[in-house]
DNA sequence: ATGGTCAACTTGATAT
DNA sequence: ATATCAAGTTGACCAT
């Protein structure tokens, strides 16, 4: 559950503290980016940073540091409010609205979780504890991680089809041209004699006919004097979905 | 400035 | 009811 996964916070990376005091002009906050003015005076507030109990904090001790594993162990990015969706899913926005220090992953942490994608593309509530801890990152992070993945590898794939489709549109229309062209001296040659023409029965009338040009071509060129069974091959021979 | 990347978010669907 | 997912979106950050 969500809501859990963000107490995580609290269990692995000790207390989130902040210190708000916003009264009137004077400010004093521990973000690292100046907060936007309040559009009501703010209490000053001393308070645990329990982001699942939606309370005035999330900001986070230590976030000082431009140290991305400080940074990534701590609070995830532009998560900063704090605010209970009708879900009960926990989004954290700071309740000033103000945005945080996006999150960047450490090469470790990408290392890792590459590796634990291509073992898995989706993890199980235990891996993702586990890969969580191993990480220190919060298991939504870890889960997060997973879903954009899921979606990154989704869409080079249909990158990949897409620019298959297209030579494969590309090709088939410059065979439709050359049959046409083909079809047009078909039609020119037809005015003249001797006739092109399917061999009718009896043995005699079989020494007498003659291979059309076309056809010629194809069985000299190892390819079946009919026409294949179909030219629109299912390019993705694998793919059960498409 | 602008476009790309990516963590985090929202929403709706589905499974349990 | 809850968890999880895909799809789409947002916004910070970075390279150009």
């Amino acid at each position: 559950m969500e809501v859990n996964d963000d107490r995580d916070d609290v269990q692995e990376t000790g207390l989130s503290l902040r210190l708000n005091y916003d009264g009137g002009s004077s400010r004093l906050s521990t973000g690292d980016h100046p907060r936007p003015q309040a559009a009501t005076p703010v209490e000053p507030s001393l308070t645990l940073g329990l982001p699942s109990m939606a309370c005035s904090v999330s900001g986070v001790v230590g976030r000082m540091s431009s140290s991305h594993s400080v940074i990534s162990s701590i609070s995830g990015g532009r998560r900063s409010k704090v605010k209970r969706e009708n879900d009960g899913r926990i989004s954290d926005e700071e309740e000033d609205g103000a945005a945080r220090k996006k999150l960047r992953l450490t090469k470790e942490q990408s290392a890792l979780l590459e590796d634990k994608f291509k073992e898995h593309a989706t993890l199980n509530p235990k891996q993702k504890q586990a890969l969580a801890r191993q990480l220190n990152l919060r298991p939504r992070q870890v889960e997060v991680w997973f879903q954009n993945r899921r979606a990154r590898t989704k869409l080079k794939k249909t990158e990949i089809e897409c620019e298959f489709l297209r030579k494969c549109c590309e090709t088939l229309r410059e065979e439709n041209r050359r049959l046409l062209q083909e079809l047009q001296e078909l039609k020119s040659l037809d005015f003249q004699a001797p006739r092109y023409m399917h061999p009718p029965p009896g043995a005699a009338a079989a020494a007498t006919f003659q291979t059309c040009p076309s056809c010629k071509n194809r069985d000299e060129g190892g390819s079946p004097a009919v026409a294949p069974k179909t030219r629109f091959f299912n390019p993705f021979p694998h793919s059960a979905a498409y």
